[in-house]
DNA sequence: GACTTAGTGAAACACCGTTGCGCTAATAAC
DNA sequence: GTTATTAGCGCAACGGTGTTTCACTAAGTC
């Protein structure tokens, strides 16, 4: 998150490293203050150089994001498979608890989740948009292949659905799971709010493990 | 959305008219071009007002949208409500597909969804946020209620889940079901894309019917 | 050591939501 | 019917975005 050795990047190892500062920067940001209120001049600072010249790395600042998202698709496939594969009986609730409890320890992911549709798509080269639906299908395939595997009785649609399910939800639920402390502490307040406190973990679960005993029930 | 008889509005039954004027305009504008895009200018114009004018009526931007979203659960939780209680034998695909059309035939109902949580309760005051909670929550009710009629093995937190369920997943995949016209075309162009091609009212109905018949049967 | 080239920072730009401030339309007082 | 008061409104300015332009100069090349 400081400068570089170098003033100016012109070799293409040089470039990378900066490229993946940036990348860095934009996600430590993100982590501790949310995606929406990090802006390109807050990267600049952390990556010591101006904001200008981050768009020569990144097309716009929406593409730093997308990058950053298409990062954790692949990530959280990583480590979703490897828990899948260390299953052993056929049990959609311990499915649907890998899913739920994978997500929700991945708070930056979800939060970009929520806003990959919503915002990234628009503003971002459309190359950009190819290559980042590509990741994901990419990273969906082997979380595909590791459920057909564990429960079989699973069709190839029923796979695709629980996925985009289970993102769909890690991403809108982790918005209202985690609120501002203002409206966390309304939330408190008021009995009459208590619904609105919801705790992502087991929720995700909750749900999850009900769609899945009903995809595998049909 | 031209502009009014009077220049001024002085009554309360004026300030109310035009109230009513500016949210007329911000709906029309957000179903025609997506929320995201419309700008207080641009509300501003469509009523004949000064921007500034605006936020007499309104403290921000984001309230003007966080009336909408409340108007829209009202009015969605009435026509769900009357669907369910249309029907006959206790039928699980039949609820998933009540709840799958009623949102799919709001677009502008789920645009707002996605941005909800996300955007609109930040910059708004906490009396605000709290009112739209309460609304939400007492437009959640009747469908709560009738759900339980419907089908006497849910629990009540079943209906929560259920319904808390639907609308996440309809405001996120409306956006996906949803692009700009150009992201379109290239999901359309590209055969490895073809997966990116969803339609919402089909796929919201086949995976809450899959939740619902897991819930059921717990 | 001079020359070229390409990465960079500074500043300007367009646009956003928001605020402060006169003006004057709409009402009330006489 | 005239005048005084009040408050809704347009205008212009402000601070803050993301983005673009351009002169500068560091880094390689001969």
């Amino acid at each position: 998150m400081e400068a570089s050795q170098f003033q100016r990047a012109r070799s293409p190892e040089a470039k990378r490293q900066r490229e993946a500062a940036i990348l860095e920067a934009a996600r430590a940001l993100g982590h501790e203050r949310g995606i929406r209120t990090v802006t390109l001049t807050d990267i600049a600072a952390a990556v010591a150089m101006h904001k200008s010249a981050l768009l020569r790395y990144f097309e716009t600042r929406e593409e730093i994001f997308l990058r950053l998202t298409a990062d954790g698709w692949l990530e959280w496939s990583q480590a979703l498979t490897a828990r899948l594969r260390e299953l052993s009986a056929p049990d959609p609730a311990a499915v649907a608890h890998a899913f739920a409890a994978t997500l929700a320890a991945r708070g930056l992911f979800c939060d970009l989740l929520a806003q990959a549709p919503l915002n990234l798509e628009r503003n971002v080269s459309l190359d950009a948009v190819r290559e980042f639906k590509l990741t994901t299908l990419a990273a969906r395939t082997p979380v595909n292949a590791a459920l057909r595997e564990h429960l079989p009785g699973l069709t190839d649609q029923d796979c695709v659905d629980l996925i985009a399910t289970a993102v769909a939800l890690a991403g809108a639920m982790w918005q209202i799971a985690n609120p501002g402390p203002e409206v966390a502490a309304l939330y408190r307040s008021d009995p009459r709010l208590a619904h609105a406190v919801v705790d992502l973990e087991p929720r995700l679960t909750r749900i999850l493990t009900a769609t899945l005993t009903g995809l595998a029930a049909n």
